[in-house]
DNA sequence: TGGTATTTACAAACAAATTCGTACATTGCC
DNA sequence: GGCAATGTACGAATTTGTTTGTAAATACCA
């Protein structure tokens, strides 16, 4: 039986596993680099976020080299799923559709992008 | 000119939001009796998330009388939209329409909120 | 009126998240 | 080998958010 972590990253963590998401696997280095473009910090002050990480489990990291390299060991959709779900909660009353609807009148979605969500919703109806 | 508060409501702060804006006025009690039903706490840490809440201009309040009243400063849907872009940005690389896709097929939405949306879509289309 | 309930105010303890300084190890290079 | 650059580890300071204890003010009621 495996013991599922709900470790659900902090504010800093995410902007974190934004950078190794992207790039699927980064040394600190790379993520600090990364980081100091939208904020500043410093070099230690990444490295001890990433060594937190690991040890929560939110990264796994090869050390077999001096410099380590780190990788993402939670998904970026089950993270973006977990918040999703946490934020219809506690601020939609439990309604997904209200944030959705929320979110699209908000924000601007190209002609594409509603057409995709517009497939998607035929498809679900379908499925009723 | 005003000056514009982006106080971005903490969690607990985002509970006591909640019931003011369904009561739409409350006492300290009564928030904190509804509150009560879902986690539990102390009445004086109610008591000082709202003083809190008073002293960044989250809500507003009537100590005309000695029991305050307390009333929401910010609307639900102006918080839900301030949370969704943050979402946006820090999750789902600021692609609103990833998050709907996200949230609509993590999430079960039933034929009438699948209607609304799909409402809300053509409206948006039509007026491209 | 006197005493109990309720309420506010305030200070401080506590906890979680973030930041940083410093020590030590490894690598590369002269 | 010796030195500079780069990296990890770790402890602790700092900041932010949460919780609680206590005192003082006010309202309520027998």
């Amino acid at each position: 039986m495996t013991l599922i972590k709900n470790t659900k990253p902090t504010e800093s963590e995410l902007e974190i596993l934004q950078v190794l998401w992207n790039e699927k696997a980064a040394t600190v280095r790379t993520v600090h680099e990364e980081l100091l473009k939208t904020k500043d910090a410093g070099y230690t002050t990444t490295l001890k976020l990433m060594q937190i990480m690991f040890e929560k489990g939110l990264v796994t990291r090869d050390d077999s080299s001096k410099t380590h390299i780190y990788q993402p060991a939670v998904t970026r959709e089950k993270t973006q799923q977990q918040f999703l779900n946490k934020m219809i909660n506690t601020l939609f009353a439990g309604s997904s559709s209200d944030l959705v609807l929320q979110a699209l009148g908000g924000h601007n979605a190209s002609e594409e992008e509603l057409e995709k969500i517009q497939q998607l919703i035929n498809q679900l109806k379908k499925d009723k």
